[in-house]
DNA sequence: TGCGATTGCGGGTATATACACGTATATTCG
DNA sequence: CGAATATACGTGTATATACCCGCAATCGCA
């Protein structure tokens, strides 16, 4: 049962395996996954009605990456794209069904969250905040710091 | 610059985004990408000519995925796949183009090995590792316990 | 006011990943 | 031995993810 790997990226990517289909698992009655879950929470955080660039910065992800996640959202009736001032600029807005969505999938993920919890101690939990704020740091990561 | 999820899923999620592009620069003189290294050294420290299947046992990672993930380095030339004794199983075998591109690759991932250690100490590490193979544990995670 | 530089996206391409389903081969018993 | 079951994969489909390139809009300045 132990995990024979001595390299530090493999290990964290399996983790983040392992979790996101814990967490998918326990949203499945939302209908949501925790990666959208996560995206329509983040985007009802930013100010105002954030551009795809404003929501790739804040959640670390490539642009295109962004705009392509937006699009399964998008299908699904949870936001919807729009124009704003800027021409070039495209601004999303959480519909109605997103919040509802959202909502629905909150109790399942602090569901989750807890379970999490009780395997990593806030301690250990801060100090992988930490690190993954060091690695945005890091350039090469993103428009990060840019 | 400080990250604002709450979800311990999209922080790791995160951490991992990171961490996979810090070391697929790290390799990119050696023509791996670091997923693509890892799989190439766990099919050589595992015993004989693995299957599919137990490569995939040992990554953690669902079969199809893995017979997928093959297809790359074999299409690479870094393995190739024979029928064995068995007519159902699939054996792979790291060919010398794959011993010559993990070699190559060695001395870079020990690089970034090094920065990330630099980032995050033993004790941490070993903490995550633990956290880790308790999420293995957790039913649903694919044929882990089975 | 124009023109070059910058910015914001979309599309092409490739990899990584999982789940559901089907198929072929073994294995196990009656 | 033959039928039911179990095992090992492959495929279809969908999402997540990044990088490169090109286009359109905007901005800065001469």
């Amino acid at each position: 049962m132990a995990i024979d790997t001595p390299c530090h990226c493999t290990l964290l990517r399996r983790g983040a395996r392992a979790l996101t289909q814990l967490y998918d698992q326990a949203l499945v009655p939302s209908g949501l996954q925790v990666t959208q879950f996560s995206l329509l929470r983040t985007i009802c955080r930013l100010p105002d009605e954030p551009t795809i660039g404003a929501i790739a910065t804040a959640t670390g992800l490539d642009r295109s990456t962004l705009g392509r996640n937006l699009r399964v959202v998008e299908r699904a009736g949870f936001v919807v794209l729009e124009s704003g001032d800027d021409a070039r600029a495209v601004v999303v807005r959480v519909t109605a069904d997103g919040r509802e969505a959202i909502a629905k999938a909150l109790p399942l993920w602090r569901g989750a969250q807890r379970r999490i919890e009780g395997l990593l101690g806030k301690q250990e939990r801060e100090r992988i905040r930490r690190f993954v704020e060091a690695l945005d740091g890091i350039g090469g990561i993103n428009g990060a710091t840019s």
